[in-house]
DNA sequence: CTCCGGGCTC
DNA sequence: GAGCCAGGAG
């Protein structure tokens, strides 16, 4: 466990605000609460914060209870093919995700004896598992004491420490700063992790403040300063529409609606209106290991 | 820094 | 149409 951080007074209000708002007002979700930490214990928490990379909560919701329904244990993952893996993937998004858990499960079934690693540098050797996911697993699974820190808790350090409405890009820097929110106490200090996300998430969002509603409005730089615009250093996301990323979209859409079996290779996005950047998308999702290709044919791998 | 899904909202 | 979403890898 890293050494505490003094806290300063400042950051002794945050946390007390913060934890009874949290208790009082955190959405009731499947992963929160006993009866799924009885059931998937840290596994069920490696699966829900890896499909919630990117992905909005009310889509992940009814997959990972069909994913942990098939897999209930690290080794069932790992015993299924890739095929199986990336087709109950479904539409989730970033399906690399879904072959990385796969590896992961196989990491973890070989090299920790099938129990999810508790310390957070194993976890971050694990493929898919970045500094959030580490951390959320040691957290949330175990109880641990680590700064959490995701979009939501970048944009609330962002707006109640620094009074600027724009967190800056991701870095390093960012988990000392949560780091200095959180209190001694281990499950304290994990209610305040939850407590960043989940005001983020419900109160302080990204496009409206709610802050007549906020636990913090009292602390909070950029509320106190008249929610100042400054500059935005956002970088602006790529066009998806007519992206490779859509052309990798639909080509595996088309192999998982053929479910495991192989596909001609003309008859995936006959249709699609650059053959060029079809090929070339092709090729990438065999290159990340989505995709089998033989001489004429298309299949997700076994 | 760029790439990587897909659905929903403003 | 553009931005956003419990990010991670190369």
């Amino acid at each position: 466990m890293p050494c505490p951080a003094p806290r300063t007074p400042a950051a002794e209000r945050v946390a007390d605000a913060l934890i009874p708002w949290y208790r009082e007002h955190a959405r009731d979700l499947p992963w929160r609460g006993e009866a799924f930490l009885h059931s998937f214990g840290a596994w069920g928490v490696l699966v829900s914060e890896t499909m919630l990379q990117q992905t909005p909560v009310t889509r992940v919701i009814p997959h990972l209870a069909a994913w942990l329904e098939r897999w209930p244990t690290p080794a069932a993952l790992a015993a299924a093919t890739p095929a199986e893996v990336v087709h109950q993937w479904a539409n989730l998004g970033y399906p690399r995700r879904a072959l990385w858990l796969h590896r992961a499960a196989g990491s973890i079934v070989a090299e920790h004896g099938g129990r999810i690693p508790r310390d957070v540098d194993a976890l971050l050797a694990l493929p898919g598992v970045g500094e959030y996911t580490a951390r959320a697993v040691a957290v949330f699974a175990f109880g641990d004491r680590h700064p959490v820190v995701d979009t939501n808790t970048r944009r609330v350090i962002a707006r109640v420490v620094h009074g600027r409405e724009q967190p800056h890009p991701p870095a390093r820097r960012d988990l000392d700063e949560m780091a200095e929110l959180l209190p001694d106490d281990d499950q304290d200090a994990a209610a305040v992790n939850a407590a960043m996300m989940e005001l983020g998430a419900t109160v302080c969002g990204a496009r409206s403040a709610d802050c007549a509603h906020c636990p913090l409005a009292a602390e909070c730089a950029w509320h106190r300063n008249g929610h100042p615009a400054g500059e935005d250093r956002r970088r602006r996301q790529a066009r998806y529409e007519g992206s490779d990323r859509q052309a990798r979209g639909a080509v595996l859409r088309a192999l998982r609606a053929a479910s495991a079996h192989a596909l001609p290779v003309d008859a995936v996005l006959a249709d699609w209106p650059d053959a060029a950047q079809r090929d070339r998308a092709i090729q990438s999702l065999v290159d990340d290991g989505l995709v089998e290709a033989f001489a004429h044919e298309l299949r997700l791998p076994r």
